[in-house]
DNA sequence: TAAAAATGTAAACTATATTTGTCATATAGT
DNA sequence: ACTATATGACAAATATAGTTTACATTTTTA
């Protein structure tokens, strides 16, 4: 899994902080989402969707591993 | 949370047995995400993505609760 | 109408997402 | 230099997702 949260919420300017308000989680939820320590959880991603205005596939990526 | 998995399973006439299969999952992982008793993991709605041919953001919907 | 295929559901279990707390580092402003 | 802000990372604990097994019910088809 690849995500682009870092550069949705550059283009939003927001902190990870802010981020994660709006959503709901913890900052460190939003950092190890950036780092890609895991993958978080659909609705988590549909929330990221409302926040970017975008679809989940947008900054969410499948890769091979 | 609400999806359409039903309908989109229709669509492309498939049993949960052969979408689980398809995507690596069991039958009852399907049946239970169907009877809304759970929502997958972002990388199983990524995977339904692909097999339905259409964004996650089409099957999956926020709901207020 | 009987057999086979498809679906619904539940309990026990395993895996993973998320929180909380904490520390380190880097940067910007005073 | 000092302070505040933002980020990166990690470990332990908790919550929730997903698997397996098993059995019941419904639907399809021969």
């Amino acid at each position: 899994m690849d995500n682009t949260i870092k550069v949705e919420r550059a283009i939003l300017d927001l902190t990870q902080d802010e981020l994660a308000k709006r959503i709901g989680v913890s900052r460190q939820t939003i950092n190890s989402i950036e780092a890609n320590r895991y993958v978080p959880s659909t609705v988590l991603a549909l929330k990221l969707s409302e926040v970017f205005n975008k679809p989940v596939n947008d900054f969410f990526k499948l890769t091979d591993d």
